[in-house]
DNA sequence: TTTAATTAGTACTAAACATGTACTATATAA
DNA sequence: TTATATAGTACATGTTTAGTACTAATTAAA
């Protein structure tokens, strides 16, 4: 389907959040009211974000809460949904597979994917955190247009 | 996940082995010994493939078959895998999108995903199936990797 | 040392989605 | 008329994701 995981996507939304006060802490109950995702999710999420990356860091008790570890200009795009989703690969047809291909011997690909998915990684890979938040820099050029979002939870 | 449905997978085998021989006609059966993939998986694709897109042809009656309508040099991925899974768009946070966002008045994003996915049909956009096809001309540079395939059908 | 706030870990349920399979109808060449 | 082939549709199964809930562990402060 060619779809993030919507954890991905809300990752980058709290993400965001922290981001637009470096170096402050945020709890998860403050992000939930600021994002108006749902608590639990943001619970879930922010653990996930914790155990797979090290883009945030966490404190327990009264006033702890969730820290950015990096500059939002140093987290790419790629790097946000590969440690949610895994690695970017479109089709299981890949390198470093785990299970063996039946149609190796007819099939006329030769890892042709691979390469596939290299250059979504490559063009992912300039686009930071900090370029999705910038309502001043658009990292394309045709602005202007009619945006409707899309994000119910 | 960021994966494509397996049957865009397997429709580039499939159309990949149509465009091997251009003009000449395939029938299912045919196809599904050719490819290795199952007979009903393969009778499946294709009628997906007739009904969502406009690269085959199809004739009934004893001697029919599949026919690719274009050159496979005129088909480029995207188009492929647009037609089997639906537009490029990793979020469901798009234009045009059917169903309200009740997150709109808080979200800072304004629809930068719309940007990423737009990068991503650009660069796919390039890659024709001619070039998933052709050992020779590899349209990145990096070569000689040991691929180890995985379409398991 | 007790309490309240906060994250960590884990497990379960439900929903969404993709896949594989089967059956019947339709068209066509010989 | 018959055999071959695609068209259409429906359904069961399995996998993945999302959502929810509960308990444990940590820490600051009273």
């Amino acid at each position: 389907m060619m779809k993030l995981s919507k954890m991905t996507d809300y990752a980058v939304v709290c993400l965001g959040a922290l981001a637009r006060k470096p170096g402050n802490s945020k709890s998860a109950t403050e992000l939930s009211k600021e994002t108006g995702l749902k608590l639990y999710t943001v619970q879930k999420l922010l653990k996930l974000l914790v155990s797979k990356s090290d883009f945030i860091r966490a404190n327990r008790g009264p006033h702890g809460g969730y820290t950015l570890n990096k500059n939002s200009s140093d987290i790419s795009v790629v790097e946000i949904i590969e440690a949610l989703d895994g690695p970017i690969t479109l089709t299981s047809c890949v390198d470093n597979s785990e299970s063996f291909c039946e149609s190796s011997d007819i099939c006329f690909l030769g890892g042709k994917w691979n390469k596939i998915n290299e250059i979504i990684r490559k063009s992912l890979n300039d686009i930071s955190l900090k370029d999705l938040l910038s309502y001043e820099k658009p990292f394309l050029t045709n602005e202007n247009e009619k945006i409707s979002i899309n994000r119910i939870n």
